[in-house]
DNA sequence: CGCTAACTTGATTAAAATCAATGCAGGTGG
DNA sequence: CCACCTGCATTGATTTTAATCAAGTTAGCG
């Protein structure tokens, strides 16, 4: 409790699964390393071209990451929420970003630099390996996503990222972001969403209750197609 | 010298980018624990449903790596050579395969377990290091596969692939797949794939020579649609 | 309260999947 | 070594899907 009190950023890493469970002494290293930084709505934690060399990871707020292709399309990539992170690529290798990072709220992110991690890592394998498996949890969740994009037509895209969203024993599906990031994610445009949700709707399979809302009415049914 | 010839398993082990410039005490001691098994053509390393808990390194030969989709067609998700390797994700996570692993002709593949691996990655942090750059790449890949399907047309997706493929001071892409596959990795169909080429070639941008060889005649234009 | 961006709806066009038929090549066994 | 067989590849006709273009409409925010 005490140490609360005089050390907040202790509690922003401490709410990262990376460094859960690791050792007191591990711990307070990190802690001190980390520092906080805010962003207002619309602004940028990184652009293209920067140099990337920090992990971020969001401790309030909203982060959409996202490219734009040579045509000028704007593709969402990922979205993160409290306890997510990212930068984590430039920590392995030197490179330049090569998406934006936008905040799409008043946010607060901890900031651990490549310099400041480097020697932790070596110190404490465990950290490591923390690290590794998170690494596993994205790449598969990466992979599926390309498949699922490759693979599945829109209505079933649709269909799996709504029953994706449901929590514990409710029906309603709250979207993380716009429909118009949304359609980007799912690499389609808003107009295709707005169209499949309307049909969706009028076979009884879902009901619109606000913008962000979406009543699952029968989950089994809507990923058949 | 004299090492190669008795100790077969280290040149199958020093030949992966994730092994390389580790000390020799390390390396020594991770070919103890690998060992080298084989495939023929059309076996598989792996399949779904079972339990994943090794590293398999290609030695020799090739490997397609694909899933099922609910709707039962197949994507291919990724395609290894030599040096390249699979099975990383189980190493960080209990989980059960949720993919196809075949062995596209003979092959030789080198195989690390879980239980013989994590030990080594205690004892020296470098190798976690290696790997987590070798993660940070594959996920950066993926995540670029993602947002060129979900972009780009068909016809760009293909010019990619091909100017991927081009080596150094050489106009001849070599497939290094069928186009079957090739058409699953992009997201679409071979009657596509076939009529793309086709069309590129009437245009002058590219020149189909044999099944597997296609010379790019002009990587910009193609690169601009 | 008004402005802007997000969203919706409709009409049209474009892209690619599907269906169907045939051609071709590489590997196998006689 | 040749002929066959099987899976791969091509080509054409058609249908399906979703993008694009064009107007509105709504909603949230200053």
């Amino acid at each position: 409790m005490s140490k609360h009190s005089h050390d907040h950023v202790h509690s922003c890493v401490s709410l990262v699964p990376i460094f859960n469970h690791l050792e007191k002494e591990q711990m307070d290293e990190i802690s001190a390393t980390a520092h906080t930084r805010q962003f207002k709505k619309g602004e940028f934690i990184y652009q293209p071209q920067e140099e990337s060399n920090s992990l971020y990871i969001v401790h309030k707020g909203f982060v959409r990451i996202y490219r734009l292709t040579e045509s000028g399309k704007e593709q969402l990539v990922r979205f993160l929420g409290p306890g997510d992170f990212t930068g984590e690529m430039a920590l392995f290798r030197s490179s330049l970003h090569d998406s934006f990072a936008e905040a799409t709220r008043d946010t607060s992110v901890c900031v651990i630099t490549k310099d400041e991690l480097q020697p932790l890592l070596a110190a404490y394998p465990a950290i490591s390996l923390k690290i590794l498996a998170e690494f596993s949890n994205r790449l598969e969740q990466s992979e599926r996503q390309t498949t699922i994009v490759a693979t599945e037509k829109v209505e079933i895209r649709l269909a799996m990222f709504l029953v994706e969203l449901l929590e514990e024993d409710s029906n309603v599906a709250t979207l993380p972001m716009s429909k118009k990031d949304l359609a980007s994610f799912l690499g389609t445009t808003p107009e295709t969403i707005s169209r499949k949700l309307g049909s969706l709707e009028d076979r009884g399979l879902i009901r619109q209750i606000s913008n962000r809302e979406i009543a699952i009415m029968d989950a089994d049914e809507l990923l058949l197609g």
